[in-house]
DNA sequence: ACATGATTTAAACAAGTGTTTAAATCATAC
DNA sequence: GTATGATTTAAACACTTGTTTAAATCATGT
């Protein structure tokens, strides 16, 4: 190949556009001089821009997902082994820890952490329907995992729940920035392992509390 | 006039779209189609897409700010004539009911409470300029309420704390839809006032716990 | 050195975008 | 009834969009 790394240049480009702006308000073409290769790369390479979205996301969820799978068996493992139900905070953990860990691997993931974030939010966009299809699977394990972890809590309230920690994840992945109500005095940047323990701290308890 | 509610028929229109398919989505034409009205009288009426998108959002935003500023106020008049910190529930309530009860009022405001949840979910969306320049009194006011009702919480934490709640709050207003991490036998149209119960003590939880 | 297939390139494509214009139509006051 | 200003209309504006094409260039194996 004469530019070896044509298709990841554009997937760099193209994961940040679609993070900083989203799927619609980012072109082909700025995406293509991003990159500094041809506008016609892009459906030569991938086919389409649909596609290109979604070989963003699939490059880095299906790695993640992998981590996020294997520290949750291991955790169910354990705690079949040892006979108890496992801990609801060490089941969060092992989603959202590695989820948040992204961050400390450079700009390169916050791109994607923040994609991630955004189409969380966009229920009916294409992007949904793309992440929909690589998280289902996960998502349904820790869906059991938690009934586990809280055997008192009907299968209702635990889906609303795990609704609102969904909710609260997806905010702070997408939000990494000071906007306006950020008071002066408030440490935004956060440590991650400091902001991981802090967003456990807040779930874990919504999850846990008696109703 | 010939038309008395060419302004409403767009705004109709555009909130619908605008929160179906957010705005860089949503075209001039497909508004104008669905309101039945000419495609140059978006221009004419608002001067353009974006201040269109201003009106929609400004519209139900300044009632519903205003019904939100009202009992926050009058619970902190109380809690203050008592001699008693305001409870942090109850803080959290001024806020979330008159949100979340906006869709008892038909699927006019729900579109907009979509929208709004849409909104806070593109940090660096127009629509984000937009909103902030009508929501930062009102946050600041109540980041303030919740210090005097978390007395104990650092203003670090508790900025990270609403911070999450805030994320759970625009999820549940973006996704009123099954999608497919849903079980079968869970009840996603909850009652209105049991969701909003369900949501206060998750996020009063998470606000109090200690740390 | 040459042939082959993969890749890159510039150009064009048809369709859609927000906005503007000038004429037509309307409602209302005199 | 007619003049006036507000509103509506159809058409065009200049521009951007994703995609396709055919020729040029490249890398590689023989």
């Amino acid at each position: 190949m004469s530019h070896p790394d044509t298709k990841a240049k554009i997937l760099d480009a193209a994961e940040h556009l679609f993070a900083r702006d989203g799927y619609h308000a980012t072109s082909l073409r700025g995406i293509t001089t991003a990159a500094g290769v041809n506008l016609a790369a892009v459906n030569y390479h991938f086919g389409s821009k649909e596609a290109l979205l979604e070989a963003v996301i699939v490059r880095r969820l299906t790695p993640l997902n992998e981590v996020r799978r294997g520290q949750l068996e291991t955790l169910l493992q354990k705690a079949e082994s040892a006979g108890e139900l496992p801990a609801c905070r060490d089941v969060l953990r092992t989603f959202v820890e590695p989820t948040l860990r992204l961050r400390q691997q450079g700009s390169e993931t916050e791109d994607f952490i923040a994609l991630i974030g955004r189409t969380l939010a966009e229920p009916r966009g294409i992007a949904m329907t793309i992440f929909m299809r690589h998280m289902s699977p996960l998502l349904q394990r820790i869906f059991y995992a938690l009934q586990l972890s809280l055997p008192n809590l009907s299968t209702n309230d635990l889906f609303w729940r795990m609704h609102f920690a969904m909710g609260s994840l997806s905010h702070v992945m997408r939000c990494h920035e000071r906007h306006a109500m950020v008071p002066d005095n408030v440490t935004i940047d956060l440590p991650v392992d400091e902001l991981i323990e802090a967003f456990l701290d807040f779930t874990t308890a919504g999850m846990e509390v008696p109703r």
